[in-house]
RNA sequence: AGAGCCAUAGCUCAGUUGGGAUGAGCGUUCGCUUGACGUGCGAAAGGUCAUGGGUUCGAGCCCCAUUGGCUCUACCA
């Protein structure tokens, strides 16, 4: 390594070469130890399929700078990784690519299309891990998981049949959402609505033995063919005296039942609703609750079963115009509307889902969530922010039971058997060699397979090591946090929560950390369709990691969407600009004088102590911030207390004595330095992983000085009691003061820096000249003054000086001619008016009999101190109007 | 239909337990070859904290209502 840093800070330099160093040097890894403390987070996995986006950059990010937080302050890290099989999204892009050849999938048979699936998973799988890297994420690679490797697999199995044998798991028909080019039942979660322009058919149903008809509407009139009933609501008068009767199906000419449903709403449309119990899920409800019957008349691609007459074999639509025509024909159409209704769609293939009654496996929920309900409500597991509980319940209350077979191929094999002869079920770990109940060895397996976040659910443990007994699961679960964005709670986050109880007996995490959207500057979501997704590669090549991890957690708070804007990260990267060039700056100055590792305390200077308090106190604050996961407060505070405190205020304060060969605090100047570098450094590297160890490493090189090998296991900063300066933090606030009054002068007078001037303080307090006395060296500089005097009184001030005023002093800088007189009582008239605003609200404050009753002590003093000085400050304003009104 | 969120400077957003909005970045205006940085330095302008009530000595923050915007869940045949 170069022992001096790069003249302007360039990411590419330095990122992969450091990031390939940690990984070498095994500093993700994390081993049991009992002697220290676990801090885990488990990965969200990644989709095999997958390309970085800004989600996962976002995800990550904040992982990554929990883990680099608690692993430097002396955890045992373990930020265990890994990436998901994601089964259907990944079936369709390999369906996908099939296709390009122009293979089916069918002809390629099970084992064939898996082959080719895995092969997918070698070539891609990759891919998303080392885009992570990229990204500076400290996970322990040597632990990589995936959703189907053996032990997972293995997990899936144990849990699949521990559930069957509690009663759990069911197989059972239902109605669930069909995808019909997919060829799946898909889980409602993966169902999208979208609202599109259709119609309303009103259709005339005859009434069996009577004149006359009904007449119901649909959106769907192709789902007649498998109607059984109609329904009205039991309280509509217009149509009591039907319940019970029949009418007749037009086209299929069956005789169906009139029934009574509250389900049905007497204001929309015409109050009578046909009843399809295989192809709407409330109708299928309502045939349960009448005992109808069911009549499927679709096919699996959608088109029209044998059960529907002469309309079989053609598509749902085709159909559809077809036997309107048909009704028209028969008179029986009444009239038709245009209705705006949501269609729901497979959000991976956009096709128009079917409902369908089919055999599927099921979770049965209501049991197995009651746990995960009373974690929540006892804060055992808690939502960061807190308001996600309610989103959380919202969810639990009203839950489902969970369909998890999929009629696919890559997932999950079902762990059940058919006896071919006799046909019994058999659920087992290990596929039986002959029929439990009759002996027969002609036994198949389930075809289908289980939904990818049956899976995703075992994570926290079958990561561990899961089924088996091991050290690390005993060590490292339950976890810490969860990291995850919102849209992810009811998907993934619920199903976490009620394994981890029933299959662990223990909450998989404690905290979920909730994050939300990156969206676009207009605040669109970032999408594929739109083409207006930001490739977080790209920004890395252009303006590196640090600058793309430090935008996305700077500025927001949990919980809450982000936009992106290019001008943040460019701002994100003038930081890292300016970190590097501050580095340089004080290396430079180290590396020409001999320092020591310890300094004579007794040469600490007040602006030493003043930027030592400082840097304290910033310690505790944001160390206080991280452990309540504000990180956004805690990085704003780093990046303030470094760009002016530190850069703008000391490292200013301090060049004088850099620069001179006499002084004695030099030294004490150039450790302070150092020290607070080291400080800010280390309380960044979490935020800026990469520029942080660059300027670390060197610095310990250059010094000749090891702490640690590395800033990320260097030990995270603790605030310590002797550094707490408050008597020098309010001298130097006050010469600041001071120097800001000044600084305002001069420009408002329009002097330029370069013109040198005199500068008198006068205090009648000796405390405060004292003050001003002490820090004279770098009071000058700041003030662009080349003589600074300090007096008791105003003798020899010019009376055309132009002054600044803070509490306890004045000001006065003699500018001669350069002065106009008008202007100098202008800002002192508008000085005044400030001032009067000021003392008007604290007098107010304490004029009031009620707050000086019921206002806090502390307060009240606080409220006495302002008024104390503002009318210091007042006197003083109107001693230099009375003058000048002489 | 149910639930949730948001409304603070021209723009994008912070604001942790209620205690003058010296808020941040970007943008704007003025000045600066100050020996780390113009990806910089200094100064300034810019806000009735959506509206109306309430609680409180005191409200951007707590409560209620209203308006506008967004999201999720459910889905109407």
């Amino acid at each position: 390594m170069d022992k001096e840093l790069a003249k302007t800070y360039n990411p590419q330099d330095i990122e992969d070469r450091l990031y390939k160093k940690w990984e070498d040097k095994k500093y993700f890894s994390a081993k049991v130890d009992k002697s220290k403390k676990p801090f885990t987070i488990v990965i969200p996995p990644p989709n095999i399929t997958g390309q970085l986006h800004m989600g996962h950059a976002l995800d990550n990010t904040l992982q990554d700078i929990l883990i680099r937080f608690k692993r430097m302050q002396g955890y045992n890290a373990l930020w265990q990784p890994g990436t998901d099989h994601a089964s259907i999204a990944t079936e369709v892009k390999i369906i996908e690519q099939l296709k390009k050849e122009g293979i089916d999938k069918d002809d390629l048979g099970r084992e064939g299309f898996l082959e080719r699936a895995w092969q997918w998973k070698e070539e891609y799988g990759g891919r998303i891990i080392s885009q992570l890297k990229k990204l500076g994420s400290s996970c322990d690679w040597d632990r990589e998981r995936f959703t189907m490797d053996e032990g997972c697999n293995k997990a899936v199995t144990e849990v699949f049949v521990n559930l069957y044998n509690k009663g759990y798991i069911y197989k059972g028909s239902r109605i669930i959402n069909w995808c019909p080019v997919c060829h799946t039942s898909i889980s409602d979660a993966e169902v999208e609505y979208e609202e599109q322009a259709g119609h309303f058919w009103h259709i005339k149903y005859p009434i069996v033995g009577e004149e006359g008809f009904v007449e119901i509407a649909t959106t769907r009139p192709e789902t007649l063919l498998g109607d059984t009933a109609v329904a009205v609501n039991p309280e509509d008068d217009r149509y009591k005296h039907i319940i019970g009767k029949h009418v007749l199906l037009p086209i299929v000419n069956r005789e169906i039942p009139v029934v009574a449903d509250s389900y049905v709403d007497m204001e929309f449309g015409t109050g009578v609703v046909k009843i399809t119990p295989a192809h709407d899920p409330n109708d299928f409800e309502v045939g349960k609750r009448h005992n109808l019957p069911e009549i499927n008349v679709m096919n699996d691609d959608a088109t029209i079963n044998e059960n529907g007459g002469k309309y079989a074999g053609m598509d749902r639509y085709t159909a559809r115009k077809l036997l309107v025509k048909e009704l028209e024909e028969l008179g029986l159409l009444v009239k038709i509307e245009s209705h705006n209704h949501n269609v729901g769609t497979h959000d991976r293939c956009n096709t128009t889902v079917e409902p369908m009654i089919k055999p599927q496996w099921f979770v049965k929920m209501d049991e197995l969530i009651q746990p995960a309900i009373e974690a929540v409500k006892s804060k055992e597991i808690q939502f960061i922010p807190e308001r996600f509980d309610k989103i959380y319940f919202n969810w639990t209350d009203n839950i489902r039971d969970w369909c998890i077979s999929r009629q696919l191929w890559w997932g999950h094999r079902i762990p059940a058997y058919y006896c071919q002869d006799c046909g019994e079920v058999m659920v087992a770990k290990e596929a039986p060699a002959t029929c439990s109940k009759c002996g027969s060895t002609k036994l198949v397996q389930d075809e289908d397979t289980l939904d990818t976040w049956f899976s995703s659910a075992l994570w926290p443990f079958s990561t561990l090591g899961w089924p088996e007994k091991t050290e690390d699961l005993d060590y490292f679960y339950p976890t810490d946090v969860l990291v995850t964005g919102y849209d992810i709670i009811f998907f993934w986050v619920i199903r976490m929560v009620f394994s981890g109880y029933e299959h662990m007996g223990k909450k998989p995490f404690s905290k979920v950390l909730i994050h939300g959207l990156v969206r676009d500057a207009q605040g669109r979501k970032m999408s594929k369709s739109l083409g207006n997704g930001i490739d977080p590669l790209e920004i890395i090549d252009q303006y590196g990691a640090d600058a793309l991890r430090f935008t996305l957690v700077t500025g927001n708070a949990p919980g809450n969407d982000m936009r992106f804007h290019w001008e943040r990260v460019e701002a994100s990267r003038n930081f890292a600009n300016k970190v590097w060039n501050a580095s340089r700056f004080i290396m430079m100055n180290l590396e020409k004088a001999k320092t020591e590792e310890t300094i004579d305390e007794s040469l600490l200077t007040i602006a030493d102590k003043w930027i030592l308090s400082k840097a304290n106190k910033l310690v505790k604050e944001t160390t206080e911030n991280m452990e309540s996961f504000e990180l956004g407060i805690a990085v704003q505070k780093i990046y303030d207390f470094i760009w002016e405190e530190f850069c703008d205020w000391y490292i200013e304060m301090v060049k004088p004595r850099l620069y001179s060969d006499t002084d004695e605090t030099k030294v004490a100047a150039l450790w302070t330095l150092e020290k607070v570098l080291l400080i800010s450094l280390k309380l960044l590297h979490p935020y800026m992983p990469f520029i942080t160890e660059e300027i670390f490493c060197t610095l310990q090189e250059m010094l000749g000085r090891q702490e640690a090998e590395s800033i990320m296991i260097s030990a995270w900063p603790e605030y310590e009691a002797k550094y707490e300066y408050s008597k020098e933090e309010e001298a130097v606030e006050l010469i600041k003061a001071a120097v800001k009054g000044i600084r305002n002068v001069r420009s408002e007078m329009n002097v330029p820096p370069s013109k040198k001037a005199t500068v008198i303080v006068v205090s009648e307090s000796d405390k405060i000249r004292d003050i001003f006395t002490e820090s004279k060296v770098f009071f000058a500089t700041l003030g662009h003054s080349d003589n600074v005097i300090i007096q008791e009184n105003k003798a020899g001030v010019p009376d055309n000086a132009v002054s600044t005023v803070v509490p306890g002093v004045t000001v006065y800088m003699p500018f001669e001619d350069l002065v106009d007189i008008e202007k100098e009582i202008e800002r002192l008239n508008k000085e005044k008016e400030r001032l009067e605003g000021e003392l008007k609200r604290v007098k107010g404050m304490l004029a009031n009999e009620n707050f000086v009753k019921k206002a806090p002590e502390s307060k009240i003093a606080e409220e006495k101190a302002k008024l104390e000085k503002y009318t210091d400050m007042m006197n003083q304003v109107l001693e230099r109007l009375a003058q000048f009104s002489k």
